[in-house]
DNA sequence: TTCATATTTCGCCTTATGACGAAATACTGC
DNA sequence: GCAGTATTTCGTCATAAGGCGAAATATGAA
């Protein structure tokens, strides 16, 4: 079963990556997709609780998950993500330059 | 005086715009600098906790400050922001047509 | 059917957040 | 210096979030 993500709302998005777990999910996920048992250790938690992580991400609308198997597989299916986390990642090191800029002004 | 933003923090960064009254004050302050008078009107809260939240999103870096007079306006200073902000809004419009997506994939 | 593995759901507890009003601080004009 | 306006800081309180282990659920293998 395959379990699409609903329409992001930005504020739900924003909640959802304001957590150092979820963060850290998100950016192992973009690496391509990963089972649950991969998050657990990348996380450094418990089930139960990466489980519920997961659970906030997908209701956001930040990634998908699919069962394949007894094993479920999730993805990142928010495609802005990554460039702003990149612009975010890279913002410490240009501030010598500018203001923090990306792409815009 | 004026109050320029550290280093963003990612994590730092979505926790401050995972909040409705935060993420008002980011969406007023797109259209230009403001004062403290028109963000406290713009979120519809108190003066101290419309504050308090200018202060979080200034240590988050995506807000910087600076006293003019008697007042004190505030301005964005993360450029990503704008952008990623437009993509979330936009994602639930092309829901139907593919994966949300924004310039990349 | 029964068992083992993978994941989610539940209930509980501790800590973090968000709101308020009162008091403190900063700057202007008199 | 004194009063008034603009803003921040502080103390308090109610609610939300995050973690855990135990129990429930689902799938594949025997």
């Amino acid at each position: 079963m395959r379990k699409e993500p609903p329409v992001p709302a930005p504020e739900a998005v924003f909640k959802a990556l304001g957590n150092p777990a979820r963060l850290t999910l998100v950016r192992t996920l973009q690496g391509g997709e990963h089972c649950v048992c991969d998050l657990v250790e990348a996380v450094g938690l418990g089930w139960s609780t990466t489980s519920r992580h997961l659970e906030i991400l997908r209701e956001a609308g930040v990634v998908g998950s699919e069962k394949r198997g007894q094993q479920v597989f999730y993805r990142l299916t928010l495609a802005c993500v990554p460039g702003f986390l990149a612009c975010l990642d890279g913002a410490g090191a240009v501030r010598n330059f500018r203001p923090t800029s990306c792409g815009r002004d």
